[in-house]
DNA sequence: GCGGTTTAGTAATGGCCATTATGAAAAAAG
DNA sequence: CTTTTTTCATAATGGCCATTACTAAACCGC
């Protein structure tokens, strides 16, 4: 019993999702989530706690609404196409939305007060997860022979993260879609591949 | 005539610059600032200037004091070796203070409050600027025949900055020296070159 | 339709923010 | 030594911040 919510708690969170993903998590001010919502403050606090709790729930929804593109790409068959479904579609993601553009992972929190330092070391973990994901992916690929034995995974792993992270930095600055697109086709030139040669290019746009 | 002034101005620069490093443009407070630097508030407003006005001051002593292997590099005689000296240099620089990893011209802020939106613009243009004096270095290697002239240069340009942007991100979520160092070497592997093959390691650590 | 319970919205609270008024202190000029 | 000019430091100002009492309204079971 009692009264029912008059706003939809999913649509809330998406909105407030765009917030933090336009200005980050201390960027975003109550009256910025109020106005994009359209839920006043204590209904914010009640659907989803205080301001940190409302961000990882927002980060959570992100990866689930907008990184598929993820779990996707490990499932590819060669440990080339996983990054490259990766970078391209990295690319694409930060350049979709004009209004938020970027990576939320990287806009949410990198420098900022020492009060944000939990949400920026959940930030740290968030990402650390997906390289580890990849590292392994990696690790697989050098055991089916898809990748050289002297084939770093973690070193590339964490390049193919870097070059991701510099897109994101570049579309938050107004690359377009194109630009990043080439900086991912540059990333992927000359990937080591089992059989010594053969660098080709890319089976992505 | 008059009093003199009782701090070194230049010391005080430096020390707001490593607050800013660390915490951003919006995340550092005038209580750090005071902290850091050892001077009041009024005189850092009548040394400097409002806050926007002392970061503009500390990124141009961040461009003097840490970024001279730039102009270093774009001196180099190939191609190849103005990017490995950029990237390994910016992997030493990320990861050289512990108190303020990354790079600030990355953590001075990348989203935030509208408020901060001409640092974030001034920030925009002090990197576009890095990249366009690459690009045309590399436009001279096509010229040179250091590059082939298949090469886009603006593409490779914005690769690299891309790379060194992605190991800003990942110095300040704490990443090593050495690992930033094989990012580096796995961005340079991809190089092109002007003779078809060969892709080779660098030459640098 | 009434009592219990949950939500909505207004408006308050205390704290930190950048910025600055104020007046004491210090140094050079006359 | 006095006057003028500049810097210093304390402390105030107004605004925005996240968070939350509080009151009114809406709904469910009875």
């Amino acid at each position: 019993m009692g009264r029912h919510r008059e706003f939809d708690v999913e649509k809330a969170l998406d909105a407030a999702l765009c917030v933090f993903w336009r200005k980050g998590y201390e960027g975003a001010s109550y009256a910025d989530l109020t106005e994009a919502t359209g839920v006043e403050r204590p209904a914010l606090y009640s659907a989803f706690g205080n301001k940190e709790a409302l961000f990882r729930q927002a980060l959570a929804r992100y990866d689930e609404q907008y990184l598929d593109y993820i779990p996707e790409a490990l499932q590819l068959p060669t440990a080339r196409q996983v990054a490259a479904h990766i970078l391209y579609n990295a690319a694409d993601l930060n350049t979709r939305y004009p209004n938020h553009t970027g990576c939320l992972g990287i806009n949410g929190a990198l420098a900022g007060s020492d009060e944000a330092e939990p949400v920026r070391q959940a930030l740290i973990d968030f990402r650390a997860a997906g390289q580890a994901q990849l590292r392994e992916r990696f690790e697989r690929a050098k055991a089916e022979g898809d990748l050289p034995k002297t084939a770093k995974s973690d070193a590339l792993a964490a390049f193919v993260m870097a070059v991701t992270h510099g897109m994101a930095v570049q579309a938050k600055a107004g690359f377009s879609r194109d630009m990043l697109g080439a900086v991912a086709e540059q990333a992927l030139s000359t990937w080591p591949t089992g059989s010594s040669t053969l660098s080709g290019k890319s089976s992505e746009p």
